[in-house]
DNA sequence: CGAAAATTTGACATGACTCAACTGGAGTGG
DNA sequence: CCACTCCAGTTGAGTCATGTCAAATTTTCG
């Protein structure tokens, strides 16, 4: 019976694909979990993303930070939700982003090559992979249009909705940061309530 | 021996899996060519996109249309790469983009239930669209950091660069539209080198 | 409690948009 | 092959959304 951290990963791959207890028991025993403090980087720039990750517990967020030191956040993930520095995963080159948890989180990780060997001998996790590329895919091309079409006011609307659950574990900086304004331009928005 | 248009296909899938003379038979089989005139619409918002879609030759750009009549450009395809509404695709549901050849073009599809059966038979082509779909997701991930941290003329240097190909095929309204940018300003930074 | 970090506030600057008028070239029909 | 139309592109004036910078205030956390 596996513990109770690796409970949202089985419900996140039953979920989407059909799966036997037999593979499904050897797919989890190549994940390991890493327990992360707030404010934890998990990946940093430069680090070369060897593991494909898995939000067990809490929420983190995906980052660029260019010479000027501006930070871009790229994406929020929660509980359920998969993170990563794709790039740096699929080419082995370094990473170009950060990954820091904003609350104390548990991230359950698999080595590329466990998972590629996976791969080899269950298809229904390649499979299982196939179909949430597809939908994230969908879901970033949703995102990047929302980002192109609304107003910044309609969009930290919409962030609100959207992340309502963590939103109070988010400090402002970091919301303007995904939104694409500036702190101070967050803050005149928030007193036009 | 498949025809000529099946080439730049077959390229595509031999490049990125192994996959045996047979097996590749049986997938090309399974692919349609459609050919293109200019400017003519290939999927229409309310569609229902049943096909994946393979650019054989030609050019087409995905694009979104607002109640104000606003065009948004998401995404070019030339030669060797794959078109869709991939929400529709997925869910059923009707389309919300529009895709439209930019020039004469030919592309090759295959409907869903096809290529669901396909991968049951097939896990080569699964792995193929796994691999697809992942590095996809690393290249609208990295144009929509590139939308939000680049000036709306660096953004248009880096599409000439990127696109040269077809940039003579391409009215600027269209190319403003992916920029995110009106016409009228397009105009101005153009005049401005 | 104190220092550092985050947020707010305000004055000013600017990149990009809107609208309207004008220009030019590509297609179309006679 | 001309004349006409129409759509794409340009130009300019005025405006607006959002950015920049700096100072004041509040919150966080060691």
């Amino acid at each position: 019976m596996p513990e109770k951290v690796y409970q949202p990963l089985i419900q996140n791959i039953r979920e989407t694909v059909s799966i036997s207890e037999q593979e499904l028991m050897l797919v989890l025993a190549s994940f390991q979990p890493k327990v992360l403090s707030k404010k934890e980087i998990l990946l940093q720039k430069g680090d070369i993303s060897n593991h494909m990750r898995f939000i067990a517990d809490g929420s983190l967020r995906v980052y660029y930070l260019n010479e000027k030191a501006q930070e871009y956040t790229i994406q929020f993930g929660i509980k359920g939700w998969w993170v990563n520095d794709l790039y740096s995963y699929l080419t082995h080159q370094p990473a170009n982003y950060f990954i820091q948890a904003l609350q104390p989180s548990v991230v359950l990780q698999i080595h590329r090559d466990s998972l590629n060997k996976l791969f080899d001998q269950i298809p229904s996790l390649e499979r299982f992979f196939r179909i949430k590329f597809e939908k994230a895919y969908v879901a970033l091309q949703e995102r990047t249009l929302h980002r192109a079409s609304l107003s910044a006011k309609d969009r930290y609307e919409q962030f609100r909705a959207q992340y309502k659950d963590i939103e109070q574990n988010i400090p402002q900086y970091v919301i303007a940061s995904y939104l694409g304004i500036t702190p101070e331009f967050l803050s005149v928005l928030r007193s036009q309530e």
